[in-house]
RNA sequence: CGGGGUGUGGCGCAGUUGGUAGCGCGCUACGUUCGGGACGUAGAGGCCGCUGGUUCAAGUCCAGUCACCCCGACCA
């Protein structure tokens, strides 16, 4: 685990502030356990966005916008579904504020609301209001509908980037005329975020269904995809739910099929946040800082020059300039920093810290040579190229950091899987090295409510490629026919 | 909401039995530097979280209050 993950060291500080500040809004606590993302971290969320939009498109999915505010009418129709979010959701009461006469304000009494509006926790309800008046008839679905929009939810502890109280997310709700289709769709949208993960995050993750427990409030179903970060801790990185006709019928939403017959709608819903930022930083870095995969780094290569004197850099930003040049047009990003006000060694710091995948330094000698300084972030090796195969070099090397640093994250995930057969070692491995333990439940939520209460552990999925196997459940002795995933888990 | 901890320049911290605030990093200026977070000199920057009390005197003692962090309940 790397140091500046878990105490406050200099360089955490420093590292951490330049991504990330907590609002700074000391005197109102309303603002508790939300952050301001700065520009490097966003940049970071607008990779992300990108590359899981375009999964989308590809899938046939389309984006709109619904409302932040949810009428909490609205919000009561689907009984599992309240009952899920109820306890965590921020209300608007009223809409004006008024002089108190004291040189402050306040809020306006007068200014109540007929009806309280709830800012969204998840959007389910309002947008099947809205799905309620555009389908009618099967030649209205399939509706495949992505959102990419923030939303709130009142938690009692937050944790930056794993779990604030405002995070940005995307939240995909489909409509279709079938069961199977519906199925199909949770299936489909589990495997894109899996995709995403394995070959842009450079994340493994283990795709599976989640225990009735750990179901979301109103699904019939929930797929998620589980990582292992490197302090032994589980992170669910994206859930894929089939609701049935649950919200369907909630939201009296009826079509009538090619035999005329009159039938309520099936559906889905799929998400993953901004805790995915969170999900790279605790898998992937190490004590220098940050390492971003090349898919996902806002500034993939970075040139730094050194030199002394003016007319030296003017000799190395012309090929640096070059460079750039090549690299651009094959698709690659480049920053040349050239500012005169740091010195190398501070900028090589900086860009470690930052996880920019690959730096190019060129000086005196190079220039004198012909050559460059090309170092690689995830192993900070380094050596000395002829300028002319830079375009190549750099290319493969961003394709090989990529391989690289999903292996090690492989590697360390294969290291920290246990296989165990007794409650003795189940406690023991869960204590001692953490991570993830496959091993037989018997199926009851009574079971998995028992583990937790003594272990803090829980289900984090049951694979769906974990084998058929004859087992005794680790903690009832009962016959099982299939080991499932625990953690402890963020 | 329960248990523990912490609030002192931008960041990280020290501050003894109460005597009027300091260190490192960062920041500014100038000079020398520049192939792994350079160095020197000179500076700037503080309602010691907030309120009240004890005292000749409070960063320090007392009471209250607020905020933040960690652990639990909740969760993407």
């Amino acid at each position: 685990m790397a140091k500046f993950l878990t105490n406050r060291e200099e360089n955490y500080s420093q590292w951490y502030n330049d991504l990330v500040i907590k609002a700074d809004l000391a005197e109102n606590s309303a603002v508790r356990g939300c952050m301001v993302i700065k520009p490097y971290g966003y940049a970071i969320w607008e990779k992300i966005q990108a590359g899981l939009d375009k999964l989308f498109k590809e899938t046939g999915h389309v984006n709109a916008y619904f409302p932040l505010f949810i009428p909490k009418s609205f919000f009561s129709k689907e009984a599992a579904h309240v009952e899920g979010f109820a306890k965590e959701c921020a209300v608007v009461t009223h809409y004006r504020l008024k002089n108190d006469g004291k040189g402050g304000v306040m809020v306006d009494p007068e200014s109540k609301l007929e009806e309280e509006l709830i800012i969204r926790p998840t959007s389910e309800t309002i947008i099947w209001n809205s799905y309620k008046s555009w389908i009618h008839s099967y030649r209205d679905l399939p509706i495949l509908i992505n959102q990419w929009a923030n939303v709130v939810r009142w938690e009692m502890r937050t944790r930056l980037f794993l779990r604030t109280a405002e995070f940005l997310w995307q939240e995909g709700h489909t409509a279709h005329a079938t069961k199977e289709e519906a199925q199909e769709e949770t299936q489909k949208m589990i495997n894109v975020y899996a995709d995403f993960a394995e070959n842009s995050m450079a994340l493994p993750v283990i795709k599976g269904f989640k225990s009735e427990n750990e179901r979301f409030a109103g699904a019939l179903d929930t797929y998620a995809i589980e990582a292992l970060m490197q302090d032994g801790k589980a992170l669910q990185a994206g859930t894929s739910h089939f609701l049935g006709q649950n919200f369907a019928k909630a939201f009296d939403v009826q079509f009538t099929d090619k035999t005329g017959k009159l039938e309520y709608v099936w559906a889905t819903s799929w998400g993953v946040s901004t805790r995915l930022i969170g999900a790279l930083i605790m898998a992937h870095s190490d004590n220098n800082g940050l390492v971003l995969p090349p898919k996902l780094a806002p500034i993939q290569v970075v040139i730094i020059p050194i030199f002394r004197k003016i007319e030296q850099l003017s000799v190395i930003s012309e090929v640096a300039a070059g460079i750039k040049k090549d690299l651009e047009s094959i698709g690659i990003s480049v920053k040349y920093d050239d500012r005169d006000t740091n010195t190398p060694g501070w900028k090589f710091a900086d860009y470690e810290l930052k996880g920019v995948p690959v730096r190019i330094a060129i000086g005196p000698r190079d220039i004198e040579n012909k050559t460059v300084e090309i170092a690689r972030r995830d192993t900070l090796k380094k050596e000395i190229y002829p300028l002319e195969k830079v375009a190549l070099i750099v290319k493969d090397l961003l394709e090989d950091i990529q391989k690289e640093i999903y292996n090690k994250a492989l590697k360390f995930r294969q290291e920290n899987t246990f296989y165990v057969d007794t409650w003795d070692d189940f406690v023991k491995v869960l204590d001692q090295p953490g991570g993830f333990i496959m091993a037989h439940w018997d199926g009851t939520a009574e079971t998995e409510e028992k583990i937790k209460e003594e272990t803090k552990a829980t289900i984090r999925c049951i694979p769906f490629d974990s084998p058929e196997e004859e087992g005794k459940c680790i903690y009832s002795g009962k016959p099982s026919r299939k080991r499932v995933l625990f953690a402890r888990s963020y």
